[in-house]
DNA sequence: GCATGATCATGC
DNA sequence: GCATGATCATGC
């Protein structure tokens, strides 16, 4: 077949590929071909390969483009109310080789081998419209940055390192900062081996964060930078990790109170104000308050202020978005919000009253062990089940001035020791449908709830437990 | 003093 | 008006 560019040559590629911004498939592809061959099957990426660039899909180990070292990705978008374009999802790669990782270095491994060099097409998914009908924005090389690259080895070191300690079963996007674990195949199925432990574990693929992605769309999109860097620039041979620059600007603050620390950097700031803690973090990071700091961005990293009492314990519980109760009832565990949410990478900044003094304890890095991401299951079965059966209302009481509190059947603290399911609204009358009439008060609808993580788990597994 | 239900306050 | 982080209130 006669192929419209040069495919030993990176400028031709990419100047066919540069073709596709503002077009969508149907407009680019051979009509005939695509109606002949085009059945309705197949993603876009795969379109895009067969009907375009006119090779055949594969899942080789080699680049797509093997001669001129590109990989052909392509990645959905979406378009936030103020017209910018962010990434719709995470940006999948190749499949981790449980057996064959433990064998090779970052350099020789089969990640490196085929993503060094991506050719991103991005395209804008709308829900109306059909694959050939997607808007393709965006289109450009890329490399990673000299500083970017340096976290991706590192994360692909955890990820190596945790199946040579045969825990690929333990795996968890959490794990790393900017290249991700994901499960990949419908449901987690697809168990395969791992070559230290007889756990079957997920099959997984690396992928690029969310936010990594999102910082690709900016860069290659001439976007002005909404980012602030904490790791400006190589140092020499020094490999900075993005927790030992934490870790060494925080610490100098330990056992400092709030108003000290806000001398220190002659600030006033309300701390009544919603973003004061994440602007105080900012302070301590060295990044200006009008920007977000790029590798917390990047990498997804959810940043949770906690206050403890004297005894260690948090004031309060941590509370995560309301859900769904139309939505958790469909859910697969696999795919579940709750999920997501906890696999994420969190930070933790904690703070210990001393009298009415907000003293600097801690901070800490830190994502949900496996263990207790099995316990947070439960919460969500359960709950699931709960909202199934119309079974959430457990007895309505009336308190002394004769209002109604209503007691539920969720799970509480006391059914499980990571997480509990609690109110979160703006006040009871603030409800989600339900999709199944609760047996008890015949309610179509119910008050907002939402998974909580137990302070006293806070304290024993985050905040006391010490660092691996 | 804790567990659980309920609500507030801010920012977009 | 809503999402989110934070906090209050009641009863045991």
């Amino acid at each position: 077949m006669n192929l419209k560019y040069d495919k030993f040559s990176k400028s031709s590629i990419l100047g066919f590929a540069k073709k596709l911004e503002g077009k969508s498939l149907e407009e680019v592809c051979d009509k005939e071909v695509l109606v002949h061959n085009y059945a309705g099957k197949g993603n876009f990426g795969q379109v895009l390969e067969k009907f375009y660039f006119l090779y055949e899909p594969n899942s080789d180990a080699k680049a797509d483009f093997e001669e001129a070292g590109l990989e052909l990705k392509s990645s959905p978008l979406k378009r936030l109310k103020n017209n910018h374009y962010r990434a719709k999802e995470r940006l999948v790669l190749n499949i981790i080789n449980y057996e064959e990782v433990v064998h090779q270095t970052f350099e020789t491994s089969a990640l490196w081998k085929k993503n060094a060099h991506l050719l991103l097409v991005f395209y804008l998914h709308e829900k109306e419209k059909n694959i050939l009908e997607y808007r393709i924005k965006f289109v450009d090389e890329w490399s990673f940055p000299a500083l970017d690259l340096e976290i991706i080895k590192q994360d692909w070191q955890t990820i190596q390192n945790k199946i040579l300690q045969g825990k690929a079963h333990e795996l968890s996007e959490g794990d790393t900062f900017y290249l991700g674990a994901v499960t990949k195949g419908s449901k987690g199925g697809n168990p395969r081996r791992q070559p230290y432990a007889k756990e079957l574990a997920k099959q997984r693929a690396y992928s690029l964060k969310q936010g990594y992605v999102n910082h690709i769309i900016a860069s290659i999109s001439n976007e002005p930078s909404l980012y602030g860097k904490l790791i400006p620039r190589l140092e020499h041979e020094q490999k900075l990790s993005i927790e030992a620059v934490v870790l060494s600007k925080f610490s100098y603050f330990y056992e400092k109170s709030i108003e000290e620390i806000l001398e220190s950097f002659s600030l006033q700031m309300n701390q009544k104000s919603k973003n004061f803690y994440a602007n105080l973090t900012k302070a301590i990071l060295g990044i200006a308050l009008n920007k977000e700091i790029e590798e917390f961005e990047k990498a997804n990293i959810v940043v949770k202020t906690v206050r403890l009492k004297a005894n260690n314990l948090p004031k309060e519980d941590i509370s995560f978005p309301v859900f769904s109760y139309e939505a958790i009832v469909d859910e697969n565990w696999e795919d579940s919000q709750i999920k997501e949410t906890i696999e994420q990478k969190f930070f933790f900044v904690f703070f210990q009253f001393e009298g009415q003094q907000l003293i600097l304890k801690k901070v800490k890095f830190w994502n949900m062990p496996y263990l207790d991401i099995q316990e947070v299951q439960k919460v969500w079965k359960q709950t699931q089940s709960l909202v199934k059966n119309g079974n959430i209302v457990k007895l309505i009481k009336k308190d002394r001035q004769g209002k109604e509190r209503r007691y539920t059947n969720f799970p509480s603290k006391k059914f499980n020791h990571v997480a509990h399911i609690r109110p979160h609204a703006r006040n009871a009358k603030d409800t989600f449908p339900l999709p199944v009439q609760d047996k008890v008060t015949q309610a179509k609808e119910y008050t907002k709830h939402c998974f909580w993580l137990n302070n006293s788990y806070v304290r024993e597994s985050i905040y006391e437990e010490k660092s691996v």
